[in-house]
DNA sequence: CTACAATTTAGAGTGAACTCTAAGTCAAGC
DNA sequence: GCTTGACTTAGAGTTCACTCTAAATTGTAG
């Protein structure tokens, strides 16, 4: 069981962000008798998974939507199949990024290159060559 | 010759983000006796590779200091090399950003695989299959 | 000339995601 | 028991990038 430092630092996170994320209904740490927050490797795990959503540009308000569909779930009420309707859409957003980005980087690239043929000898010396 | 409602409907953006850009110093369209926005086509592809740089998000200060750098070249102060830093710190970013994205993309991805094990004939029903 | 659409400005408002503050409570070492 | 550092809360503040408003001016078609 990790306190909130501890969970910090093993995610490259502050406190406070993790304090607003249980805010917003991401996070649901147990708390000891006093009320201080205490997080297990499966929260550890899910925080890190939620890191990466937002890494990725995935809204808060569509990741809590997830959890609640995860909360809500039971053999009556089976929520699988819009948690997966959501990952998928998220799937969708990330090719487009990823479109995007290397798309981009093969402009940056060729810019960078342009720059380099203007002149040759600055930039060797620049780059210490 | 271009008005802003024609860059906007050929750049697919606001009226309202083309003179926000320009209040924030990355365009500089020329004007009409009467104070008419007018915009070339160099102006058009500068404002495509802004929008370009945004989308993978490069922060608005960084595109004003590389458009200062241009407008401050000389024969006697060159800012080629400064330009050219510029660049290359957003082209390690993309590379961070994608190397992220693909990552996650194939966490997503085992995600999804795993919720369809879980129920095989349900997400064939819902896929329409 | 008139009407109506497009453009102009300064400045206010919005939304998302943090980020921080202050005042108080709790835990650990001496 | 005392001190020091970590933790708690509600709520305020910040940053970024738009996004919109309102009132005035300009362009255009009939």
């Amino acid at each position: 069981m990790y306190t909130i430092s501890e969970i910090s630092r093993l995610t490259k996170s502050t406190a406070h962000t993790i304090r607003y994320y249980e805010k917003e209904g991401l996070l649901f740490p147990t708390r000891t008798a006093s009320g201080i927050r205490r997080y297990d490797d499966n929260q550890l795990a899910w925080l890190r998974f939620v890191l990466r959503l937002r890494a990725t540009h995935m809204p808060i308000d569509q990741i809590r939507k997830y959890v609640e569909l995860f909360h809500a779930s039971s053999d009556a009420n089976d929520t699988s199949f819009e948690r997966l309707s959501i990952l998928e859409e998220h799937h969708k957003n990330l090719r487009v990024q990823i479109k995007e980005l290397l798309q981009t980087e093969q402009l940056i690239t060729n810019k960078i290159e342009a720059y380099k043929e203007l002149y040759p000898r600055e930039v060797e010396r620049m780059m210490g060559k």
